[in-house]
DNA sequence: ATGATTTCGTTGACTATTCAGCAATTGATT
DNA sequence: AATCAATTGCTGAATAGTCAACGAAATCAT
């Protein structure tokens, strides 16, 4: 099968590729990343990374109004991820809705006093993490050539 | 309320913290790129970002025996997860399951001619992808660098 | 050899998410 | 003003994964 074995050799060759290798580290290393935060989040502020990172953008700006749309936009999610993942919060009383004043579709999210609590001691256990396997590995010129190409590229994510 | 005023504070601060954005980059150009390929992969060749992460790897050394350990290790997921995407590609005839020689409790993947076909043609798809939203974004030089320093992080993960 | 420990893959029950469709509301076009 | 289109959030059903518990096989320590 002379057929196969060309398509066998491209097959590998395919596979094997600079691109696909260096596509992989990227995933990899965020998943793993990732797996690290959430697994020490919950273990010491029974919480997830996802909610963690809602936490974030509602007490960024303490006045900022924060809809469930812009929250799905944020994070890649869904509105009705969103909506589900609000409700878990809301039940375990870490944020409120709010209907938003000047549009009865929107609905406003903001953090509850426990809900900035819990994201203080979450915040010190995600720098550490963060601190330890993100920023440490990189020597520091590095690490801002780093942040530089990843903000071009989420930038022309976000253009397309 | 002080104390509640102090700790608006304090949590503003940390969510504005700059490792805080910085990590929060990786996470969002990591994801919306993923997602990216899973769509494209989806709608031309009828398969996930995941799948093809199990074919690279079993197209990558036609020799090599992979078995569902491995992959698992490899792709960040729980053995059972593993059980369950391969019980998906061998419905979907992508993957053939052998009794590994040597353990009889592991079990080996072998990729079908099927499956390397959809390979080849997912393998374009997927490097114009990350050609266009991965390499394109950002200058050789600084490409290079940005490759080294995710391997450097995903190592210091593997260690740990 | 044997018994304890670890590893591999599978399964049932659960969790977090998506998708498709919906009702309410808003904005745009005449 | 009246309609048509787009947006917001919600819900039921489906998908892809996790975790905990298990049995079979392999490895290690006597």
């Amino acid at each position: 099968m002379n057929i196969a074995k060309r398509e066998n050799d491209a097959a590998a060759q395919a596979a094997d590729s600079p691109l696909v290798h260096d596509f992989g580290l990227l995933i990899k290393a965020a998943t793993r990343l990732e797996q690290r935060i959430d697994t020490a989040l919950r273990k010491e502020c029974e919480i997830g990374h996802t909610m963690f990172e809602v936490l974030i953008r509602l007490c960024r700006h303490p006045d900022e109004e924060i809809s469930q749309r812009r929250l799905a936009d944020d994070l890649t999610l869904t509105s009705s991820g969103i909506t589900r993942l609000i409700d878990r919060m809301e039940d375990a009383g870490l944020v409120r809705r709010v209907p938003a004043p000047g549009d009865r579709r929107s609905v406003l999210v903001e953090p509850t006093g426990q809900g900035r609590t819990v994201f203080l001691r979450a915040a010190a256990v995600h720098a550490a993490v963060v601190e330890r396997y993100f920023v440490a590995p990189v020597t520091p010129a590095d690490y801002g050539r780093l942040t530089r190409s990843l903000g071009e590229i989420e930038k022309a994510l976000r253009d397309a």
